[in-house]
DNA sequence: AAGTGTGTCAACCGCTTATGG
DNA sequence: CCCATAAGCGGTTGACACACT
């Protein structure tokens, strides 16, 4: 599994795998905007590409996109991704959904690479657990996604419905204060704008309701890369 | 300078969900 | 309603780059 070895791996199919060359990529551009996103299925024999339609996908929606914001996680994302974790756990398509620019994929190699160790650090560190949040709605964005999924499942029964609910209200529990109402606000494409969010509690075990939470400390700054 | 260790990330696979006939 | 197929999602892998010794 994974990557492919470098070369030009084929499947039983005939089809490449491995890292897509330039060359692939100017295809697939030069036929998605001429032919439209989807229809992934004939893609590749109209296109000529010699690359699996899942491949074809996965290598528009997660790097070749014009409206994908590459490059590194600004602060405020990485914050925004770890209160939505925190909150949807490993849902990353949802959690990408609100973070303009930035695919599920992109977000889940971040979060396992760089957040996830940064995290386990922070909680082990007796400093650190002092860190709070910095003041976060989550009033809208508990409201939204519930709205978000019955829409997409209101062909369920009232017996799966009402599971939806008990997400929501698990959801609620996650947070140990009332959400003011005044404060709330609609999720929207500024949504990673993390003002725009009534206050709620990160760790509630370990971290100050109420309180916010500037940057990581310098001398706490945890080196995860070396690149 | 060379060898080794480690982190990153693109891309794969398998599974689940959605859709159409 | 059932089945086949496509699309989408999350977990995992491994090549590569860079830091360290």
């Amino acid at each position: 599994m994974g990557r492919a070895p470098c070369g030009r791996v084929q499947s039983e199919e005939g089809f490449y795998k491995g890292p897509w060359t330039e060359e692939e990529d100017a295809i697939l551009i030069a036929f998605i905007k001429a032919d439209g996103e989807g229809n992934w299925r004939t893609l590749p024999k109209r296109s000529g590409l010699k690359r699996c339609r899942k491949s074809c996908r996965l290598r528009w929606m997660n790097y070749l996109r014009p409206d994908l914001e590459r490059g590194n996680f600004s602060p405020e994302e990485d914050e925004l991704i770890i209160k939505l974790h925190s909150l949807l756990e490993n849902r990353w398509s949802l959690i990408a959904g609100r973070i303009p620019g930035r695919k599920d994929n992109e977000i889940k190699n971040y979060w396992n690479s760089r957040l996830r160790r940064r995290l386990g650090r922070m909680e082990s560190d007796p400093i650190c657990r002092e860190v709070v949040a910095t003041p976060l709605s989550i009033a809208s964005l508990e409201s939204s996604i519930k709205v978000e999924v019955e829409s997409s499942c209101s062909h369920l029964d009232t017996g799966e419905s009402s599971s939806l609910d008990s997400i929501a209200t698990n959801l609620s529990s996650h947070f140990t204060t009332p959400e003011p109402s005044d404060q709330e606000a609609p999720l929207s494409s500024d949504a990673h704008d993390i003002s725009n969010f009534p206050q709620f509690t990160l760790f509630p075990s370990v971290i100050r309701q109420g309180e916010a939470i500037t940057s990581t400390p310098s001398s706490h700054e945890t080196v995860v890369g070396r690149r």
